[in-house]
DNA sequence: CTGAAAGCGCTTACAG
DNA sequence: CTGAAAGCGCTTACAG
């Protein structure tokens, strides 16, 4: 029924073992033969079983996307489905196929992370960073499944695809002040995300530069509540507010231009800065300055990094940080 | 090194056939070493190697979503983003994998499955049903490798998991009658889909019901050069145009407004109806009447559908409606 | 260069 | 109920 090596090897009157090295590029075939196989299979379609391989050979021919879930960040679907679908197009390249490893809701990631681990179902792992029980990755490394990370953990150092989040929020910053505006505050994620405190750190650096000396940062986890909570009372504490920078997308960046909105403030007067990019900005009633991260190019650049990894080379970069574009409104 | 089946046979002194047996919950096994065996499988954390298990069994404990890629539709991120993760848990319930395949930039999807048939490494897929090519489909019932449908194909009957397409269109466009609109135009997306359909069949429904002999609807691929111009050719030749329904959300939705609000034309005087409902909705200048669409539950679903097929059941109902909810402004 | 053999870690008839 | 054996379709030393 299924066409297997052995039929192969019968049709071209050779060992199996011959098959499968002049099918995998192996040397220790005479050209001749290599050629007379790799036309026989082609012209039969045939295509070695994945399990099989798998098994004798321990590499699965998969590789993982392990995906955070954040509360209340889940228009970051926008964001993992860009990166989903350049890993897998990369993968597809190298004859892998992807796995996506996602928590129940409300778990953590290490469940599904355990479970592929014993279960031997992947042969490396890309993994959403900023928020990562070191557990995980002890495990990790104890069964030597390589990894690569996409942004980077406060606590792990390890090879890493991020976006200048300095930069970016320096540039985007800088900016606001450009335009006039004096008392810009912050609006940020959770603290202990190193992208929240490069993009802090951005803030503060474009502040110095412009030779502001007031500032105001408030943290959030990105849950609705403690989001809106912070917008308002940011909006109350400064009402000499002049602009607004919001150091994330997704439903967190929606709560406080909803509060905005809500506010009674004339958004206009407002600044807003935000980092992550909606083309739907362009039709809001509130110019909105944007960073916009190269999704398609964080998902290529974390899946070549991990590929260099399983084919044994070792990337001469150890965090690989990509340009941000600057949109203004 | 690596825990095998071997070693609890060996632990628990009986054959690996009976360990086996007790961990699959096959009969043939007596209480008292069944349990011995799960405790001592429990203790040592011992979990099945996926790949011998597929070999073995020829069942890869995995399952495919076949994404299709559609033409500037790329918003479509949030919708499918939302049905990756609720099939991955439920995948995760039932202790499969999740495969994601997506073909290249401008390619189809045939060359992913074909591949996915031909290395045999998933038991069973769910398909984005709208545009497919019908080979793809003799293949898989060839191979016998069981599939559900995420929408419905206008060629091949499937079973399916769709929303009520035609109902909510019909709701959404007589709310915009009722509110004494009469001039309504449709911009619909491309015509061989049978969602495109539907929901044009629902808008004329509504129409006949509200008395309305007035009617006009355009078809465009996805591109937004073929949108914006049908947009535009909307707003020209019918100057007393009232309201718009838009078939469709992502890039498309967005071109659309974007070519009504660079009009010159009062975005306020035209009442827009869309299917798929976006949370910005809530802040731009223009107020969208929406149909929203479950997406967790599609996903939910879809996957519930497939485990049944996979476990040998076969489901009472064929196609699978969801209700969707209307949202209006 | 070539091939016979063992082995990857399971499952599944089959016999007892 | 229990276990010995064959087999899933490959890869990988190893010997020739």
């Amino acid at each position: 029924m299924k066409l297997t090596i052995n039929e192969i090897a019968e049709r071209a009157q050779v060992a199996k073992s011959t098959v499968s090295k002049a099918l995998n590029g192996q040397k220790g075939v005479s050209d001749e033969k290599r050629r007379q196989i790799l036309a026989l299979a082609e012209e039969l379609n045939y295509e070695p079983s994945a399990s099989a391989q798998a098994l004798a050979s321990s590499r699965t021919g998969s590789i993982g996307l392990l995906i955070p879930h954040e509360a209340g960040y889940s228009l970051a679907g926008a964001y993992w489905s860009a990166i989903i679908t350049s890993i897998a197009q990369v993968a597809n390249l190298h004859n892998h196929s992807l796995l996506i490893l996602t928590p129940a809701t409300g778990d953590d990631v290490s469940g599904p992370v355990e479970a592929v681990i014993r279960r031997r179902n992947v042969d490396g792992l890309i993994i959403g960073a900023e928020k990562l029980d070191p557990r995980v990755i002890s495990r990790l490394i104890e069964e030597e499944i390589p990894f690569v990370f996409i942004g980077r953990n406060a606590q792990i150092q390890h090879y890493s695809v991020d976006v200048d989040n300095l930069g970016g929020s320096e540039r985007l910053v800088s900016h606001l002040a450009s335009a006039g505006r004096r008392r810009i505050a912050c609006l940020a994620g959770p603290e202990q995300y190193l992208y929240t405190q490069d993009r802090v750190a951005g803030y503060r650096n474009a502040l110095a530069k412009a030779g502001i000396e007031w500032s105001s940062v408030i943290h959030t986890d990105y849950t609705s509540e403690a989001s809106r909570e912070a917008m308002a009372r940011l909006l109350t504490e400064h009402p000499d507010l002049d602009a607004l920078y919001v150091t994330a997308g997704g439903e967190f960046l929606l709560d406080c231009i909803d509060v905005l909105r809500l506010s009674g403030e004339n958004p206009k007067r407002i600044g807003l800065g935000a980092f992550d990019d909606y083309r739907f900005f362009d039709y809001i009633d509130i110019p909105v300055c944007a960073v916009r991260q190269p999704l398609r190019e964080i998902g290529e650049a974390a899946a070549g990094l991990l590929f260099d990894f399983l084919s044994g080379r070792v990337p001469d970069r150890m965090n690989h940080v990509l340009d941000v574009e600057l949109v203004l409104r």
